[in-house]
DNA sequence: ATGGTTGTTTGATTTAGATCAAGGTGGCAA
DNA sequence: TTGCCACCTTGATCTAAATCAAACAACCAT
């Protein structure tokens, strides 16, 4: 899998709509396949690097480490979605850690290249920006849930942004990580999110299958957000 | 005060530097002053706007709020300091309220005017790139502080942050905004931080006198953290 | 199958911090 | 001076969630 990308694996992902085939072009001929196994570091906060990546299959996990070694997740990065583009400007350190949570497949792209098309592509300079403000915006309503909201109310918010399949009025997800690494995510730990899924369960408003949980009464759990 | 700010107003501020003066002076013709009271709000979240802003004297105060009306203040904003850079690329809505601590003279810049700048300027682009993952990168240190670590641990942080007079291995810092505006900016309530405070006073290892804070064991003090 | 490893659940206990409540303190205006 | 108001402090109580501990389930490799 050597094989340099295609203009098409990376053509959607939302950076590089809108430009021409020419320029699509170029940064395939940088740009390289990436695999990584279940559990894989892909870097580590402060390696030197000048790669950044977007998800083809699997899902990575970004995180942060405390001194004692336990791990606090920001954000899982699903398939078509860019991660560590901010490599570019950060002087070549990663400002976080990054692992596979399964087998999953990367495109890496080279980041000085792409500093370079950015001197000499405006449209590709406004596209990034919207880009990191979107970025700045998420964080900032994360930040207001982690201060603001209850394990519960973050838990629910959480549940109802995630993609679902609607049924009869109710709505199934399936969680995209283990519950330790969501309760992470969460900023709470793995017990008290096993008792706010059986609290919930109790109440009869979600039905929980290993990683797959119904939401019996969509109307009554925003109440609870 | 309705003049046309000078080059030298804002020329110094980081995303100006490098920038030639004929840039500069097309800038400074669309950017205005703007004068608040202690207390005045600027603009509220989701409020339409098309400008962006320099603070040249006093603090701004950037903040959330819940349904019931309590705020959670994200980020004060010091001197020479620029916010709301991001309401270019946000559909021209403000993502958070903005008012002032004390009485406040700002520049005001056109967003939709620097945007324009922006798609025939690359290093304008570059610089406000390098913004925005400053930005970005300094959003994830905060996320981590809110859910690795202890009030206390946040506050001697956040005290060790602060630009401060060193005088015989002591450190003199003045707290930019009142204590319960602080307290906010921690993630906890006023009396938590009052408690904080005595508790360190008793171990001797800060003094507090109003708004201002000598931590007389700086490097004690950067073991709690 | 068997054992080992990792993730999940449940229960008992502890704790950081919120909440509720009551006094201080200081600045400012009449 | 007096009173008011906003801010800060201190104390008592409460609570969400962490921690500690143990059992349990699921999955993999030998």
């Amino acid at each position: 899998m050597s094989t340099i990308p295609d203009i098409k694996d990376f053509r959607l992902a939302y950076l590089f709509r809108d430009l021409d085939r020419a320029l699509l072009a170029q940064i395939a001929a940088r740009a390289c396949w990436r695999e990584l196994d279940a559990g894989e570091t892909l870097f580590a906060k402060n390696d030197p690097g000048k790669w950044f990546f977007l998800v083809k299959t699997g899902t990575m996990k970004l995180y942060l480490l405390a001194e004692e070694g336990q791990e606090h997740v920001l954000e899982l990065v699903g398939r078509e979605h860019l991660f560590a583009e901010a490599v570019m400007f950060m002087g070549g350190r990663y400002a976080v850690h990054a692992a596979a949570l399964e087998p999953t497949r990367l495109i890496a792209f080279d980041a000085d290249f792409f500093l370079g098309l950015l001197r000499s592509n405006a449209d590709l300079c406004l596209a990034l920006l919207a880009d990191m403000s979107r970025r700045v915006h998420s964080l900032v309503t994360e930040i207001d849930r982690l201060t603001l909201q209850t394990g519960e109310q973050r838990f629910v918010q959480y549940l109802l942004a995630q993609p679902a399949q609607k049924i009869s009025g109710t709505r199934m997800v399936r969680l995209p990580a283990s519950k330790q690494t969501i309760a992470s995510l969460l900023g709470i730990t793995p017990e008290t999110l096993s008792r706010i899924l059986s609290r919930l369960r109790d109440q009869g408003v979600i039905q929980v299958n290993a990683e797959t949980i119904v939401v019996l009464k969509p109307d009554a759990f925003t109440r609870i957000s």
